[in-house]
DNA sequence: CTGTTAGCGCGTTCAG
DNA sequence: CTGAACGCGCTAACAG
């Protein structure tokens, strides 16, 4: 779209080659009148750099890839602020692309835009990848690493908390509370995060010889509307006296929705949620939560794709604790 | 970094131009038999093209940035979705990048990623651009629109609500109620939205001959803490019996503190909000606002993009609309 | 320290 | 309908 080295090369009396040497801040090879006269027609000419052509033949990228679905989580903020905090840090430009939670072609079609630019990482945020799309991420020979999410087997390699604990810990805190019936509302049983965190939970329960009745555990999909349901169905059906809610605007369903039926929280039911954004600081009451370190998930995400031993990584965990507010 | 179409040619045993032409969707310029032989080819060897390469030579892109304020405002959410959905449908890619509200050298630098790209338009949502970066957004030669925010005397094309009538509207809307004292808490009077809104404020209250106490105004940035802060003043200084919120956010820290001094919302108290997020309605008591339209500002905005007339554009206000809930 | 040459992967003439 | 040749804008290698 415009002006390219050899116009600035023209116009400075120099040669492209060291129009791109100045430009590409290789130092040492070059005198600082030329780099001054360069400079000047750069700025005279409002040159601005072709990044297909620098990457066509350098064949590499600074550039971040971060996709991330597009479910309506305030966690996925945090992470995305720790992820640019790092990349600014190492010099590294960040692009996001939204892709569905389970939509095959949106998935697709995310991995390949970013693929076919070569980018220097890819960061996949809460996705669930469809199997169909492990081969298309695979092949393309970029590093790239799961946040927020797990897999079983080693399937790919994840940074996240350990939703097996997250379950257990969340239960063990409401049974220590004195909680014996306790129900697991929303969680979606068709995903990792939901069938190890339910683990836990039945962990938590069993370990102290309470056996959870089915009903306990009413499945969703995370959202505000399950916690509503949940809540509906436990008031109807159940003797609870707690839940472990699945999400915090799971739990702010729950909470919503007991106040219409005039339960108390925390009295009559206490309500602990996962995840721990500010959506608990700004609901009255103010809910406690299992806390995750999400933003920790960004940092460390990226310092793993730029760590050398990126190939040997496994997996990690980031922290989790128990946040006591008002709904517990 | 992989196979390219001379490995497909080669493989399929044709010409890397025939494969170009297969591979590039063009029709009837090859014989079906050898769209057959390169396709095959393609899956075999996990083709995947450069996409640097095609823009080097096309000098075309259908990617659509999408720039950012890192504010934590969920209308983001509702923009980015309307411009997703208008995107796909125009096979049209969309990459997004976070830039900070005032800081220059973060805009500077995610517009330089993205101009250094030549992407086929850039959207700016809730970017309050540095006038300092102005010419580099106009250098590029890049169709660009700004979404969610206004100017004046032209200085850029937008798409956003008419902010003016945000704060009129608000203000008249509490004093059809009955309200004559009514603040106006928690905007930021540095940028055009903060200014636009308060003088709608001003003219609903003057209009019908209410003369607003200076300390009815209290500045801000449109955050949670805002709010709060808004509220604890107010209670101390005026008499004030409703005010008008400058987003959600700000409401709901307005709500709590309410709670917390024991002033009941809409009883003693009566607050409209600005934006009409999702908050809104998790909120209890839910939040009586002025609703944006958000997603139709992203849908208007990507199609104003593709529109041969994007030159002649100028500036597009979205709907507004009052909806009633509990705190009014 | 600097200019010349070659080529990254692809689309697009121009001949056949 | 297909192949050969060229060039997009830039960096790298090689001479000077």
């Amino acid at each position: 779209m415009g002006t390219t080295i050899k116009d600035i090369a023209k116009l400075a009396g120099v040669s492209p080659a060291t129009v791109s040497r100045v430009l590409s801040g290789q130092t040492d090879f070059y005198s600082e009148k030329t780099a001054k006269k360069v400079k000047q027609a750069v700025k005279k000419l409002g040159y601005q750099k072709n990044t297909s052509a620098v990457e066509l033949v350098t064949q590499k990228s600074h550039v971040l890839a971060v996709i991330i679905s597009t479910i309506q989580t305030n966690a996925a903020d945090q992470i995305i602020d720790g992820i640019q905090e790092t990349a600014m840090k190492n010099g590294l430009d960040v692009i996001i692309l939204y892709a569905g939670e389970k939509n095959l072609d949106l998935q697709r079609r995310a991995l390949e835009t970013v693929i076919e630019r070569t980018v220097m990482g890819i960061l996949l945020v809460a996705i669930d990848l469809n199997t169909k799309n492990d081969a298309l991420l695979r092949s393309a020979n970029i590093p790239f690493l799961f946040l927020s999410i797990g897999f079983l087997k080693g399937r790919f390699p994840f940074i996240s908390s350990d939703d097996f604990q997250v379950g257990y810990q969340a239960t063990k805190y409401l049974m220590d509370k004195g909680h014996t019936k306790i129900g697991f509302a929303a969680a979606d049983p068709e995903t990792v995060i939901g069938q190890l965190r339910l683990a836990g939970y039945w962990k938590a329960l069993s370990s102290n010889h309470v056996t959870p009745k089915l009903d306990w555990v009413y499945d969703g999909e995370f959202t505000y509307d399950d916690g509503i349901s949940a809540m509906s169905y436990y008031e109807q059906h159940t003797d609870l006296t707690a839940a472990v809610a699945s999400s915090d605007l799971a739990a702010i369903g729950m909470l919503n929705q007991a106040q219409k039926f005039g339960i108390r929280v925390p009295n009559d039911f206490a309500v602990i949620s996962i995840d721990g954004t500010f959506l608990c600081t700004i609901m009255r009451p103010q809910i406690t939560s299992v806390t995750q370190s999400f933003r920790e998930m960004g940092v460390k995400g990226v310092e793993t794709l730029l760590s050398q031993s990126i190939k040997q990584f496994k997996s990690l965990y980031t922290p989790i604790k128990i946040t006591e507010r008002q709904s517990s």
